[in-house]
DNA sequence: CGAACTGGATGAAACGTTTTAGGCGCTATA
DNA sequence: TATAGCGCCTAAAACGTTTCATCCAGTTCG
């Protein structure tokens, strides 16, 4: 129970308790016998390094966090788990904070984490505006990784997905299926990705020189009960004047929507397609399987990872940089029925 | 950058580095007009905190552990949000590890919260049997609650929910809408929960001193994917030995079931039922809207957590408990068709 | 044979807290 | 006027590592 320390493994081994240390940190340096020696009174004693003196001593630790905007979301698991795969292979351990997308919970998160003195922080952070405890994090000489949001900023690393080109891919496969009333639901705009998957879509329109009309349908949030209330919405709309395609902002929101749509007994995809985005495992699984936009997920993870990392190593002299993944259209059922143009 | 410490703060602000202590830890012990010029220079020279030398001194930190088998499922998602709320509010940190179902990965994960000296671990064990990694962490005095798995056990707490009971509610479920041919799907059968859920059904069947046939078909995983193979498997049955409903070990495997079923134009709940497990957040979200036994999952979390801090704070005196939840039967439309007993 | 290495081990310092025993100057009590 | 008690503060001892400067005994080389 009293737990073992360094000093008794030394002298249950007959060495010094310098000895111990280099066993355990450069077992090369040392002489084979006596190498055995400690290593035997380490696991007589079941003795367990202490991280928190190491980390004392070594000024840091080697845990990395990720904060993330909500554990429940398909679309951050992924990113963890990519993440995980890198951060265990470097030898070092992931540890995900949750900060449901409320500030305060997110500055606490931060700021115990800097008590730590993790040894890097990969963040989606809630806000767009200034982060002041991000920044002090920095400063202290903590890395910090952007995940998909903020590309741009200059102190720090960043990986995105373009939501630009997110949002393109999916409207040029509507138009292609020949629909001329699309909506874009989601929100609120504020969420760069919301107002950037929008831009990509609007700029389709305008490329094509496209005569089909895209109205924007703002949701409150990026959830399933926002897609059931958003198909309502539409549903209340006279046939005519409803759309014939919806882009949701994300799968959650489809997911909604489908649901919603199907239980008032509108088909999908015959009378109103839709096109989703993240292309969380659901997606797929639905009843019916839902186009959307791929995102690499588990490489937005590894790759966040990996500048973190580098950084952690180099670093005075590491420069920033801003990695940007291509996202993919998915296309399923949902979306898969090609349809005339009604002049 | 040379993060200042607690020994600069007490020369800026003129007093002995106990004193800076005090300010931090007992406020109230020093005069206000000193507390003051310490606070002062703590903010001045963005002091913080060094939570490895704390956490040396106090031989243990303030987080809490909690180690899942997998961090993308919704089930787990819910009792870390749970266990979250609980640990938050009483000022310490909950970091999540994910095992993902490999009992490597969660023996490392162990070792090194061990090395942390964590201040405990909600752990779902990847395995049954002995638990040598876990009774290690037990024997040095760390809190360890399982969550979900192994009731029973004496040296520790743990929370479930009555698998049983669950697998009782949706047989007895099946069997009032008059079903005579029920299939169970989940596996592998050496999960406790799997098989939990299935004696409950079988008893459930004998109970009632029915005629209807229970026949089990095991899967390799609690997926998705399982479930689409298992629904294939189903279909090549001819019609008339084609059970007229599946009871599923999780949701996951019902919403693969579902998508297969309704892929090769089965219909639900018309030609088969479907009763699902978990009550995930896309059960509801599905195209048929999922029955399923839903676990209160959150109160699983906050239990177990409340457990641990219990335990961490009454330490010897600490009798181990067993909590157990009740589960409930959630009927929606893939399996609300009654028909009529075929003899 | 002396000098220069070398592999292997040692001892002590340092990391930044918290805590405990005590010190100092007052005030209230007998 | 002693004495005890109190409020406020200080000094020093831990906590368990890692690392760095040494040291020692062989060995190699000129």
């Amino acid at each position: 129970m009293a737990t073992a320390n360094i000093k008794e493994v030394a002298r249950h081994a007959g060495v010094s308790l310098g000895t111990v240390s280099n066993v355990l940190n450069r077992p090369d340096t040392v002489a084979p016998a006596t190498r055995q020696r400690v290593l035997d009174a380490i696991t007589t004693l079941g003795y367990v390094r202490n991280d928190s003196a190491r980390q004392l001593r070594a000024g840091h630790s080697r845990t990395v966090a990720i904060v993330v905007l909500d554990v429940a979301n398909p679309f951050f698991t992924d990113v963890v788990r990519g993440a995980e795969q890198v951060i265990e292979g470097a030898g070092a351990m992931l540890v995900v904070c949750n900060s449901g997308e409320d500030s305060a919970r997110e500055r606490r998160h931060l700021e115990l984490l800097e008590e730590q003195r993790v040894r890097g922080v990969l963040i989606t952070p809630v806000d767009h505006g200034p982060q002041p405890t991000l920044d002090k994090l920095i400063e202290r000489g903590i890395p910090v990784v952007l995940v998909d949001r903020g590309t741009g900023r200059a102190n720090r690393c960043s990986v995105a997905v373009d939501d630009v080109l997110g949002g393109r891919l999916a409207m040029d496969h509507l138009l292609d299926q020949g629909h001329q009333r699309i909506a874009y639901l989601g929100g609120p705009l504020t969420i760069a990705q919301v107002a950037d998957r929008h831009a990509g879509a609007a700029a389709a329109l305008q490329d094509r020189g496209s005569t089909a009309e895209l109205r924007v349908a703002v949701t409150t949030s990026l959830t399933v009960a926002a897609g059931r209330r958003a198909a309502e919405e539409l549903l209340a709309l006279p046939v005519r004047k409803r759309p014939t395609a919806v882009f949701c902002a994300n799968d959650l929101i489809a997911l909604g929507v489908l649901q919603e749509l199907t239980a008032r007994g509108v088909r999908v995809p015959i009378d109103v397609a839709i096109v989703g985005y993240d292309d969380i495992e659901f997606a797929g699984a639905a009843a019916v399987p839902l186009s959307s936009v791929r995102q690499p997920r588990d490489q937005l993870g590894r790759a966040a990872a990996e500048l973190l990392l580098e950084e952690a190593e180099s670093g005075d002299t590491h420069r920033h940089r801003h990695v940007v993944f291509q996202p993919e259209m998915v296309v399923r059922r949902s979306s898969d029925q090609p349809r005339r143009t009604r002049r």
